[in-house]
RNA sequence: CGGGGAGUAGCGCAGCGGAAGCGCACCUGCUUUGGGGGCAGGAGGUCGCGGGUUCAAAUCCCGCCUCCCCGACCA
């Protein structure tokens, strides 16, 4: 009985596919102020997933935790004149507190390198208090004109780090392990997506910050989205804060810094990594909910049997639920369940306890499998392994088969018109980024040949991806 | 901020001078349950706001407000 799909096909109408992924697996709805999202709770369970995992690696790196204040004096933004030049059209400023006029208007923090840098200034001395390594989970607001639920909001939740180092060596290799070890691992590993990391374009890169690190992926669209980035401040806010420290020498020297951040925009990236017409698919390693045990109907005992499979599947630290609303029809419930991307169904009626098995599904490809009764915790834990190598594998091919090596801007202008282009930094330079961008192409970041990090955006081979971008 | 559209039930829309409707969702009951089931009944509206024209305005006119889409900025 073929109904009409539940979602807008995603080659119909990609950004009418996403908002109706968005609606139709609960995972947002739009604020009363324009720009401003509800996250629900199934959306919100996927980002405490995200936050635990990046927290872990944070820490893993030697950062700590700490909470630093929403409102930030404005004349602190105007220190460093990039950051100021770069943030102000975006700021929400607070002009009346206590029903008074403030003295001073205090702005929502859009980011927070100038309240911490202050602190900073306060708690670095000596070379033994450093490196000082901080993060925070937080939310900001930068003012959006044309707002996008996940990928372009006017308050979002992320996590910002910010370290003071006393080398610049130092500074710089710690902004590219956070790159590699925090934010490509977790990727990779948790979220299946294949990113691309390089070196933002002068253009590009973070306002008041001396190198820009990035991790680029690309949409089910061939479109790109910047995940998360990774900045060396070299001195700059150092010098706005006066950061300084007494060396072994008994010198007086500014700190070398990083901030780093990634935020609820991955979660408008996971949907478009792996979405497809039937709704989203989850990576096992990231999804709240790996495995849905889907009651048929409860006859012959099949109730007791699908509760038992759930403690088993939990037992075997599998992270699985029961539905067992039997008075909602099985293909109303089908159909939500792979709406909300769970990566496992295992379905269990009637006909599955005669035969002395259940039924497994896996939301990545669709298929059925019939399998005995008694190796269920096995046998799902295995799909779950295959269907996040899937996923990652998926995203990698189709990114491989979308990005073309081209030798000219003509070329990379109609690569762009379905993924990415590669070409030689060289015959892009500023002039070309600057008319690739009149036409909506970004460089999304320079690479070595080889894939490794460039020291300088001045290096001879260096390889451009450009492309369109969210 | 420039260009283009739209405001009617929770969502999506029709109606465009003469009793406010349709689909989905929601509630009740029965029946069904292995891929968005079926039948019956029901609830839900200052038709964006304000003014005007008219015997009569969701519909025509004027003003305002809001939202959406396309371009310049952005995690």
């Amino acid at each position: 009985m073929a109904k009409a799909p539940v979602l807008t096909p995603q080659n119909e109408d990609y950004p009418r596919w996403y908002q109706d992924v968005v609606a139709k697996a609960e995972l947002a709805d739009n604020g009363p102020v324009r720009g401003t999202m509800v996250i629900r709770p199934y959306a919100y369970a996927m980002w405490e997933r995200m936050q635990a995992e990046v927290d872990g690696r944070i820490k893993a790196t030697g950062a700590r935790n700490a909470y630093f204040p929403l409102f930030i004096p404005e004349s602190y933004l105007r220190r460093e004149a990039e950051h100021v030049e770069g943030f102000s059209p975006e700021l929400a400023v607070v002009t009346h507190g206590g029903g008074k006029e403030l003295d001073e208007p205090v702005v929502v923090r859009p980011t927070s390198e100038t309240v911490i840098n202050s602190y900073f200034a306060k708690w670095v001395q000596s070379y033994r208090d450093l490196p000082l390594l901080i993060n925070q989970w937080a939310n900001v607001v930068r003012w959006e004109l044309r707002p996008r639920l996940f990928l372009r909001t006017s308050e979002f939740l992320w996590q910002e780090g910010h370290t003071a180092h006393a080398t610049a060596a130092d500074a710089a290799a710690y902004a590219e392990r956070i790159l590699r070890d925090v934010y490509e691992d977790f990727m990779v590993n948790v979220l299946a997506i294949p990113v691309l990391t390089g070196r933002k374009t002068a253009r590009e890169r973070f306002a008041g910050a001396v190198n820009t690190l990035t991790c680029e992926a690309m949409m089910g669209d061939g479109k790109a989205l910047q995940l998360g980035t990774s900045h060396e401040l070299g001195q700059n806010f150092a010098r706005a804060f006066d950061i300084t420290f007494s060396d072994e020498d008994g010198g007086q020297s500014h700190v070398w810094q990083t901030s780093w951040g990634v935020s609820t925009r991955m979660l408008g990236g996971l949907i478009m990594a792996h979405g497809d017409d039937a709704g989203l698919r989850l990576p096992p390693q990231l999804a709240p909910t790996q495995v849905m045990v889907l009651l048929v109907r409860a006859e012959g005992g099949a109730g007791e049997r699908a509760a038992g499979l759930v403690a088993e599947l939990t037992a075997a630290g599998v992270r699985a639920e029961l539905d067992d609303r039997v008075d909602v029809s099985f293909g109303r419930r089908s159909v939500d369940w792979e709406l909300k991307g769970v990566p496992v169904r295992v379905e269990i009626g009637p006909r599955d306890l005669a035969r002395g098995s259940v039924t497994l599904v896996r939301r990545d490809t669709g298929e059925k499998t019939g399998i005995p009764a008694g190796e269920v915790a096995p046998r799902v834990t295995a799909a779950l392994a295959q269907a996040q190598a899937a996923l990652l594998d998926g995203a990698r091919r189709r990114q491989e088969e979308r990005t073309a090596d081209v030798s000219s801007l003509e070329e990379a202008t109609e690569a762009a018109r379905s993924g990415f282009a590669r070409l030689a930094w060289s015959a892009v330079g500023e002039d070309g980024e600057t008319r690739l961008a009149e036409q909506g192409i970004t460089v999304r970041c320079l690479r070595r040949p080889d894939g490794s990090l460039p020291v300088t955006g001045d290096e001879g081979d260096l390889v451009a991806v450009v492309g369109r971008a969210y």
